[in-house]
DNA sequence: ACCCAGGGTCATA
DNA sequence: TATGACCATGGG
């Protein structure tokens, strides 16, 4: 078996993946309001746990920028309990909401250059690098990348952009992938891949991503030689 | 009972 | 720059 270098090994792997996920249609939502308020509720939460806030916001009618901007922190906070720190969580949606209905809102932000909604952004309080990569590749369909805990483990269990941080990642992943609706689709690949082959502790069996896994042949020549080690990288 | 989830902020060294 | 504490419910 080949061992590919970084930019063609990606390219590869978004080719197994796409062939096998098929078009994800992330962000699951049905406004940008809607996509911008579980970007935030999803923090280290699963989203399970989220949807059923989402309803919850729903049937109050307390999902859209506009209206989460006049609520009551606390009147929120009830709504969202099951997606995990509530109060923190209801705080940061009142004045994310807040702050982007000073900036023109979604609408007025969507004219602004990427560089300068990414900076913009990421200075409001509650949103971080994930969530505004976030924000950047499914609300304003930006060439964005993002880069969550899943796909730092899973690239490094593949063995891809060893020894790089986030940031390098994300930007070499941009330059061989250029496209907004493929690199939306890559990191939602990368989350099922995740949540079901490579959490802390891997599940390789029927992993899309074993053709071209450093930790997967690890682990099928420690089986062929009867060896204990196997290194993540 | 323990671990983790589609993170982010803040204090500390 | 790099850890650590904290936020907190729900599923495995």
């Amino acid at each position: 078996m080949i061992i590919l270098q970084n930019q063609s090994k990606i390219l590869e792997l978004y080719r197994i993946l796409e062939n096998h996920y098929g078009d994800l249609k992330w962000w699951p939502a049905e406004t940008r309001d809607e996509i911008l308020i579980g970007a935030i509720l999803t923090q280290n939460t699963s989203w399970k746990n989220v949807e059923k806030s989402i309803q919850r916001l729903k049937a109050r009618n307390l999902i859209t920028v506009n209206s989460l901007a006049k609520s009551n922190p606390a009147d929120v906070a009830e709504e969202i309990r099951s997606s995990g720190f509530y109060n923190q969580k209801a705080k940061r949606l009142v004045e994310v909401c807040k702050a982007i209905l000073s900036l023109g809102g979604l609408g007025g932000l969507s004219g602004m250059e990427t560089r300068h909604l990414e900076s913009t952004l990421i200075s409001i309080n509650g949103i971080g690098m994930e969530t505004m990569e976030s924000i950047l590749c499914y609300i304003f369909n930006r060439s964005v990348f993002v880069m969550d805990k899943y796909t730092f483990r899973i690239f490094e269990r593949v063995g891809l952009f060893k020894g790089k941080d986030r940031l390098e990642i994300r930007k070499l992943v941009e330059e061989a992938i250029k496209d907004n609706r493929k690199l939306g689709n890559l990191h939602a690949a990368l989350v099922n891949v995740g949540k079901d082959h490579c959490k802390t502790v891997p599940k390789c069996d029927g992993c899309p991503l074993s053709s071209i896994c450093m930790y997967y042949r690890q682990i099928r020549k420690g089986v062929s030689d009867h060896s204990q080690s196997v290194s993540t990288g």
